[in-house]
DNA sequence: CCAACATTCGTAAACGTTTACGGAGTGCGT
DNA sequence: ACGCACTCCGTAAACGTTTACGAATGTTGG
């Protein structure tokens, strides 16, 4: 089957009433319309793409642009993964598809994108990994391509994102170890360019200062988010000459290469040193000390993402009216034994300078 | 700026022009191809991908195709991803662009592909996860759109292909694990439906019968090749009447659930039980005892799938002269710490029946 | 009986490209 | 002066759709 040419001639019917009988417009006879869809169904006949994006100006595919950087592949994130399902139940709905655009890695993302845009391969797009300055928004922006971002950005322009919420797992993570007795509480953080690493320190920053603690800069380890990187973090921390008692991993996939290296040493995990990890939790089950780890539905993100995005896109407001626009995603601590232990007292009462 | 008839406008030069200039046809004179160069680059003119495509019937995307199954994300697989960057490294040379197709989990692979192909969206696919027998062959031959699989199948019909070599795999992990003393030698697959879980204990078999060893279908465990599937397999495994000394994992992933599941009762991997793993090693390095595990290059094996791939598109053939049709992809033992022990040579010598 | 309307369908333009074809201009040999 | 080849460029058709417009037919109301 060529195309719908071919198609109305088979049936002896004029291409345009073809055309609005397979596209469910009125003005077409009911008997008609089945015979269409029937002969459709028969002959295996779908639109092609190409002539129909022309015509309307859209593809009715969405994108998820993804970085497969050497790290990224190292982390063997299932990140985008979960995403993708929970994105894909909110696009089914209108007969959507997603694509995932995986950026080489040795291009410019921003590069990448202005191409994807420009060839009008979607109609619109889920970018992440956001920068502290990040010009893709303005090159959707200007554009006019419909987006959502995960993540955060300190660009201006007030566009739609979802975020993790940071703030709350660095607050949380640093009252819960302070209830149990720790003042010298290490963290992870990727590079403070990518904002993330910005973000999720200056919130540990703040937590620590509404207990009373000092910020020691010493106990930022800047390592790569993976399990190379909570090994390289381990070696670092047990180099400190004060050791800190606890430390909070950005992502949970570290604490494999950190038990790792704390095992080497004679160090035991949730008895010498408080581990609370992120982001992530069916791995976490598997360690041994069990991880405690703040954790969220990655499909459900997604369920969110979908309809932030397509509350954006005019064709698809209507349907999803109460979309947050820019929404801190909240993430639930399961607790496990990598933090449940109690410093002593005596530690406790010490003064704040120690 | 909307479309070349803008950009010929601005230049005052005829649309046909334009269009020889940026595709750099012979018949345009080199100082109106520089003008023309110039302004498009200075306005951010691309083409646009419908008009072309539907002008040259080729859309210059290369699709991937992948399943996002609640296992899939499960397994946390960086398989793809790493897989794309070699992939991406051939395309780049003919400016072609890659997309991975995520299957939703709650549709049939065979018509989510029909939709992708009828929409004439790629001009070629890459698909995996081959069952035994896969519509999907016939359907992209049919549609004839060039494609490689990960993977055999017994569905009739050449087709390119690229499978790991779980032969080889099954046949040195035997012949290594009875080299020291084994006899008893557990295995893990997932169902038999898909080609690989069928293949792969084919393999055993044989490997097992040509050191004498009787099979015994109690040995081989079918669980989800997950790291919840390796506690599964390690529980099944220390249930068996006469217990198992070794045991090959067909994803080196389960190793992480099964060392839990064997610490808690108190067995030792690399002591108690030799363990093989099987497709990825940096996760193997982190673990203790460390894997001794079967790997790969996915960026070479990704090379080699773009190269397959583009030698059956007509247009690139020419590039790739001795790009393999089929191919057994071999992998490399790394020797690790969970199989460096034999086993007492009282046991060695005892007789097959035992 | 005619106007007004509803229903159904065919016609043709438009979307943005690429490319076959031919025309205009130039230079060269005869 | 003429034919020829060569270089460069404009014209228009084609790709496969969707859709505005209007034509043809049947139906209703006065």
């Amino acid at each position: 089957m060529k195309g719908i040419r071919q198609l109305a001639e088979h049936l002896d019917i004029s291409i345009g009433t073809v055309s609005r009988a397979l596209n469910g417009k009125p003005d077409v006879n009911e008997e008609t319309r089945r015979r269409v869809l029937a002969a459709a169904e028969e002959l295996g006949y779908v639109a092609n793409q190409s002539g129909r994006s022309l015509r309307q100006g859209e593809t009715k595919v969405i994108g998820l642009m993804i970085e497969s950087s050497a790290e990224a592949v190292e982390n063997a994130d299932n990140f985008f993964l979960g995403v993708t399902s929970g994105l894909q139940s909110v696009f089914a709905r209108h007969k959507l598809d997603l694509i995932m655009l995986p950026c080489p890695s040795d291009e410019d993302p921003h590069e990448y994108l202005k191409r994807i845009v420009a060839r009008r391969i979607v109609d619109a797009m889920i970018i992440s990994n956001m920068q502290r300055i990040d010009r893709r928004i303005d090159l959707l922006s200007r554009a006019k391509i419909p987006f959502v971002a995960v993540g955060r950005s300190l660009s201006p322009g007030n566009f739609p994102w979802i975020d993790l919420d940071f703030e709350g797992v660095a607050d949380r993570a640093v009252e819960r170890l302070v209830a149990r007795g720790h003042r010298r509480i290490a963290i992870t953080a990727p590079s403070s360019e990518v904002n993330l690493g910005y973000v999720f320190i200056e919130s540990y920053r703040r937590a620590l200062a509404r207990h009373g603690i000092a910020f020691d800069p010493s106990l930022v380890i800047r390592v790569k988010s993976s399990e190379q990187g909570g090994y390289q973090a381990a070696h670092e921390l047990l180099l400190l000459e004060e050791r800190p008692t606890a430390v909070i991993l950005i992502y949970e996939l570290m604490a494999i290469g950190l038990y790792r290296r704390l095992m080497e040493t004679g160090v035991v995990p949730g008895r010498d040193l408080a581990v609370i990890g992120f982001r992530d939790a069916p791995r976490a089950r598997f360690l041994n000390p069990s991880l405690s780890c703040f954790r969220m539905s990655l499909y459900d993100l997604g369920v969110a993402l979908g309809q932030t995005l397509l509350a954006n896109v005019p064709a698809y407001r209507a349907f999803y009216p109460d979309a947050g626009r820019n929404v801190v995603w909240p993430l639930e601590l399961m607790p496990g034994e990598s933090d449940a232990f109690e410093i002593g007292t005596a530690k406790r009462s010490s003064s704040p300078s120690g």
